[in-house]
RNA sequence: GGUGAUGUAGCUCAGCUGGUUAGAGCACAGGAUUCAUAAUCCUGGGGUCGAGGGUUCAAGUCCCUCUUUCACCA
């Protein structure tokens, strides 16, 4: 283990925000968890860095640029002063935020790609794409829009139906037509590159188990093993906003390519910056080295020199534990080395939704609520490692402030401190062997342990056990009544000097999560900066503090109120779409590799008689074990051998009640294998949001292995 | 349709490898206290641990079925 003498080196990094849009409080959730995080580290002593940048390119951000009349890069730059102001006043402290239009991503990018060539790992494909005739470019799924193919809602996009909620391909869509130029879209075929993700999936199986994932990350992981690996786009047509491809005119890395090197470029950026003031000096010990960091050193690929974490959210698992470690493996860098993914938020237990105001952006919470810390500790409080959501819950949020914070800790000083600077000048005794000082500092190693492991949650469950602690101490002493009585001086300054050691122990604990405050608190208290060591310390004789200002107020509903109001005005006036997750996004990006070229809307009589449909009879149906929604079954449909076929039938039919029964299957259904088996062929059912499944059943005379036509 | 999660007091959540009458905070009720921007301390009411079945001497905790909510994929 890395001591005080031997620190650490650490790389943090959070997911880049897409430069299209303002840090909500969904994004907040992330960046609190990663700095409460980075904090923690700092405070042990080792030596952290933790960069982010704005993820700039793509499409929507070439668009969105267009609209407004500005180039994209002045687009990027007003975003990214927004992002960068939004973070500073939560008290996400970067070492650096950066951009991955930048030059040393654009090297990097290129220099990564150019390895991965010369690896093998990049081949080209001709496929066929979506093309607006009028606006002469590609378009991706988010840009078509049409009918619904199921509700036929207007307006929809290319991927789902935001009003029954169906999923669905572009060409499914109604009269589709371009978001751009409301043009109907053509096909078109094009070149695209692709990086081999199918030749790394041996790598990546082993990388994936080797505790560099989350439990339930990993098991998420092993899904898409079981489907195997498609190869990845990684290149765009022009326009783009973006990387050109080496040697290839007109094409353009895909975003995703260049966001996660978005944190080399970073990096590399703060190293260049540190570095500077060494000219001449040599190698001083505060320069940054970059390959330090990135270039793999050690045997079997391990950098044991460093770390590397990576904080994101579950939507975009699949580039950080898939292409993300790949790309880095085949072009000499080092990996990961853990990926931490957390869930989503949601508020008042749903989603965030602008209709009912709970779609709030930074900066609107610090227009209405104004200070940061309460949003930093209600996060911590129910943040945990696993990546299930977390909720928000706003009427929870303004008990658990004004409880937490002002009612216990706050009170802790609040309530003791004006004796010592009015009867004692400011001066505290040397602390006793206090017992319930003596049980705070014992949870040191508790609470760095759950820090350390991302249980926050748990962490400031046990700092609140402990401030009850404190506030039940200072009831028992009473030191109002000694202050009424002669003689007690003494004691009355020691009561409140340890009550204010104890303070200062749960302001060290509560320092990662409530750094501002925390700064404030050390001011008052007269002491040094707080770090994790200071545990052993304590504010000793004769030590004066300053006078106790009061530091926090509590939060009034009224103002969650109007928060909330003021994002539903917000909705009137901008009517913007609901984002779409980013990992549907970049899959439909994916597939769009495997789109069927064939979509007419007839078919003749020959491709129906392709299918054989014959009368079976179900001679026997048993559950699945494991299976939520699948039935077993045997079907007879006259052959010699009879038919395995699985069913998603289970949630309507009970088993016993289906042997016997004839029904319709489709008998030349290629067999396919399943996780239960293999089923060799198809049952019939009808269903919709109306009801089912409802098996099919022929007419009574029907005889089994008869063919349906 | 598949997969991964999830469902514990009014609300938000703890409950590790199964083991005494299921816990906390908030909210609520009663009492104490007045140092603290009505904060604090003590006591109490409140749960068939999503439903059903099973394993076990013993299950919130393991297994099966059904179901809720969320996510990813098809």
């Amino acid at each position: 283990m890395a001591t005080a003498n031997n620190p650490r080196k650490i790389l943090i990094t959070s997911a880049l925000p897409y430069a299209n849009g303002s840090i909500h409080l969904g994004h907040l959730v992330e960046y609190i968890q990663t700095d409460i995080w980075v904090r923690f580290q700092k405070m042990q002593g080792h030596t952290v860095h933790y960069v982010c940048a704005d993820d700039t390119h793509g499409t929507p951000i070439m668009l969105r640029a267009e609209k407004e009349g500005i180039t994209p890069e002045a687009l990027i730059a007003n975003v990214h002063k927004e992002h960068a102001a939004d973070f500073a006043e939560f008290l996400v402290q970067f070492d650096n935020y950066y951009s991955t239009n930048a030059p040393e991503n654009k090297e990097l990018s290129q220099g990564i790609y150019k390895k991965l060539k010369a690896a093998g790992k990049i081949a080209t494909k001709t496929i066929e794409q979506f093309y607006d005739p009028v606006k002469n470019m590609f378009l991706p799924d988010r840009f078509i829009k049409g009918e619904c193919p199921k509700c036929h809602a207007k307006d929809q996009y290319g991927d789902s139906c935001e009003v029954c909620g169906a999923t669905y391909n572009p060409t499914e869509l109604v009269n589709a037509y371009s978001a751009v130029s409301g043009a109907a879209p053509v096909r078109k075929e094009t070149e695209h590159y692709f990086f081999k993700l199918s030749e790394c999936e041996q790598f990546l199986k082993d990388w994936t188990r080797s505790g560099t994932l989350q439990g339930e990350a990993a098991n998420k992981m092993g899904e898409w093993f079981e489907n195997g690996l498609n190869d990845w786009d990684i290149s765009r047509d022009a326009p783009y906003f973006g990387f050109e491809i080496p040697d290839a005119p007109g094409k353009y890395f895909y975003v995703w390519l260049d966001a996660p090197i978005g944190y080399m470029a970073s990096f590399k950026n703060l190293c260049d910056k540190t570095g500077a003031g060494d000219l001449g000096l040599g190698v001083s010990e505060n320069t940054l080295n970059f390959d330090e960091y990135w270039q793999v050193q050690g045997n079997e690929g391990k950098n044991p020199e460093t770390e590397l974490y990576h904080f994101i959210g579950k939507d975009i698992l699949y580039f950080h534990a898939l292409f993300w470690p790949a790309t880095l493996e085949f072009s000499g860098h080092r990996k990961p080395t853990q990926i931490f993914a957390h869930g989503f938020l949601t508020v008042n237990g749903e989603k965030m939704s602008k209709s009912r105001g709970t779609f709030i952006t930074a900066r609107s919470y610090l227009d209405h609520i104004k200070n940061p810390e309460y949003l930093r500790y209600y996060y911590a409080a129910k943040l945990n490692s696993t990546m299930e959501d977390i909720d928000l819950n706003l009427e929870d949020f303004v008990a658990r402030v004004n409880s937490d914070l002002v009612g216990k800790y706050i009170n802790i000083a609040s309530r003791t401190a004006g004796f010592i600077n009015k009867r004692f000048d400011g001066k505290l005794n040397p602390t006793t062997n206090n017992s319930v000082v003596a049980e705070i500092k014992a949870a040191v190693q508790l609470l760095a342990d759950s820090y350390a492991g991302r249980e926050y949650g748990k962490a400031l469950r046990e700092i609140m056990r402990l401030a009850d602690l404190a506030n039940g101490f200072v009831a028992e002493k009473a030191p109002w009544v000694m202050a009424k009585q002669a003689g007690q001086d003494a004691v009355l300054q020691q009561v409140c000097s340890d009550a204010l050691e104890m303070f200062r122990l749960l302001t060290l604990y509560l320092k990662p999560v409530l750094p501002k405050l925390a700064a404030e608190i050390e001011q008052f208290l007269n002491i040094e900066p707080l770090t994790w060591a200071a545990v052993d310390a304590s504010l000793s004789a004769q030590h004066s503090i300053n006078a106790y200002e009061h530091l926090i107020t509590r939060v009034d509903a009224k103002q969650i109120e109007a928060m909330t109001e003021a994002n539903k005005e917000n909705l009137q006036a901008t009517p913007a779409p609901q984002p779409h997750s980013e990992q549907r996004h970049a899959v439909h990006q994916q597939n769009e590799a495997n789109l069927d070229t064939a979509d007419a809307e007839y078919i003749s009589i020959d491709d129906f008689t392709k299918v054989d449909l014959r009368i079976a009879k179900i001679v026997n149906a048993e559950h699945v074990e494991g299976a939520e929604k699948l039935l077993k079954l045997t079907l007879d449909i006259g052959e010699e051998q009879s038919r395995q076929v699985f069913a998603g039938i289970k949630s309507a039919y009970d088993p016993a009640t289906l042997v016997g029964r004839l029904t319709v299957m489709v008998a030349n259904l290629a067999p396919r294998k399943m996780k239960f088996g293999m089923s060799e062929g198809m049952v019939l059912a009808a269903s919709d949001e109306r009801g089912g499944p409802f098996i099919l059943s022929p007419d009574t005379g029907a005889q089994l292995g008869m063919r349906v036509k």
